[in-house]
DNA sequence: GACCGTTTTCTGGTCCGACCACACGGTGTG
DNA sequence: CACACCGTGTGGTCGGACCAGAAAACGGTC
């Protein structure tokens, strides 16, 4: 393996106050619902600017580590959560729109992630959310339903299940990774060919899946809903082919692509080495 | 299922022109490779001032779709880029701390995870890339490692394997999701009793899961590793029950922090909903 | 004393203008 | 041609000012 140096590039002082910042929590020294000083006295304190500070904040917010409220009173200033999900579904849908992952790798993920979700879901979920999730199966299958809240609800039931596993991470992937692909599945369910009948057929899968992990059968759960999450990814893989090879057809312009974001990759470097 | 309204909180400026840059990356317009104009051009465009666009910038850097460098030349200024890695590792290393997330969650994640990419490496992977992962078992295999040299070796290995799978993004995953736990790791492998046992099983854990990989078997290479992994968290857990016990032995503080937390993300609301 | 409207104070959010460090590109000089 | 120099453009930082909003402090009224 030849070794390549990388500059460090560490000069940024808002990184500094980060880096500073993460050690404290990290040290346990900051814990969530603690408060952080206001930016005015918290500044001089690093020794930097505000607007440095600001930017160090603003990465912390960025991760859902961090929501500050401006205001007076108990609430207000910057205060330390734990809210991942809106920044690594905001992650996953960005990297997923710039191509980092296809389509297949992101069905995988799904399938890994669920698998386990389901599996643990049979063995530890309280009736009181597998009744929620009834609920939401219930209003998929109104007939009236549209592509639009139909893909809504569909993502809802495979978050609820996710969550009332007990496991907060996989939950949280399991959202994030729904989520990137949102968009997609949405235009898949308004273009499928008989729209009732795919939503009868899905709904079904989701009864007799919520139906398994009521019963404690972990494993069946599981492997339905590998079928379930391939299954209809199939016929998305099948639609984004086609729709490549129209763009290719139009404008041809895929390799360039590729090229342009592998070289931006190889630059920048690091690959999550640290 | 009651309604909760959540104040929207759109003020800020800068999320407004995050938003339009992610339009623009959505919509494809903006892909890996290109280049953003000089900030002091840009910043008119959007008819915000210069630190409202940086601090929209440095969440995308966060994210790791942007990297920004100064100086003068085709290298500089701002460029899309796709590096998740950094990004994802951050953001599960700090939830992870801030006790988001709980040992037993990361090792059924960390489970799910590698199945999947253990299996996919076995029918996936080619000669060169497990070659690597083959030279990392061996230097994992030097008799006078210590901990931490193999701990870092352990990392590479697992990771190495997910990305011979050609899923990228079980692959950011596995690497995150393992790095947040890396110094807990450390800390166990450290404080194992019998260092040079320990080492040994390990490795020929590695070794085994390296030839099944090698040999397409795909499902035994699976059920291995969640034995590998299983099997060394378990002494992690056990670990950190005991630990536990003597925080709360000396302190008593466990309560409070988890309703500080659980406060936090209730106020902050939205879970990740959109 | 209790209540209600006003003012003050404190918070994050924004803006502006200036300067710094650095790297490249061009220029002049040997 | 080779080298040193300097101008130029980039992100990064800084200090100061002001804005909007929310709560606390104040003051007047009943």
């Amino acid at each position: 393996m030849p070794v390549e140096w990388q500059p460090v590039r560490q000069s940024r002082t808002h990184e500094l106050v980060l880096q500073s910042i993460e050690e404290q929590v990290f040290a346990g020294k900051l814990r969530a619902g603690d408060r952080l000083p206001p930016e005015r006295e918290l500044a001089p304190v690093f020794g930097v600017s505000r607007s440095a500070l600001r930017e160090a904040l603003r990465v912390l917010e960025t991760i859902g580590v961090l929501v500050a409220q401006p205001g007076r009173g108990p609430d207000s200033g910057a205060r330390i959560v734990r809210n991942p999900d809106d920044a690594l579904g905001r992650l996953l849908r960005l990297h997923f729109a710039l191509g980092s992952y296809s389509l297949h790798d992101v069905m995988e993920a799904r399938v890994a992630l669920e698998r386990s979700s389901f599996a643990a879901a049979a063995k530890y979920a309280v009736d009181r959310d597998l009744d929620e999730a009834s609920a939401v199966v219930h209003r998929m299958s109104q007939p009236g339903i549209l592509p639009e809240e139909f893909n809504e609800l569909d993502t809802q039931f495979h978050v609820m299940v996710a969550t009332s596993s007990g496991n907060a991470l996989t939950s949280t992937l399991t959202s994030a990774v729904r989520e990137s692909v949102r968009p997609l599945i949405l235009r898949a369910l308004e273009e499928v060919d008989d729209w009732s009948a795919t939503r009868q057929h899905l709904n079904a899968q989701h009864s007799e899946l919520l139906r398994l992990v009521r019963t404690g059968h972990g494993e069946e759960a599981a492997d339905l809903a590998e079928l379930h999450i391939r299954g209809f990814h199939g016929t998305l893989v099948d639609d984004e082919r086609t729709a490549e090879d129209a763009d290719e057809r139009t404008a041809g312009g895929d390799e360039e692509r590729n090229e342009a974001g592998d070289a931006a990759r190889d630059e920048d470097g690091s690959g999550g080495r640290r």
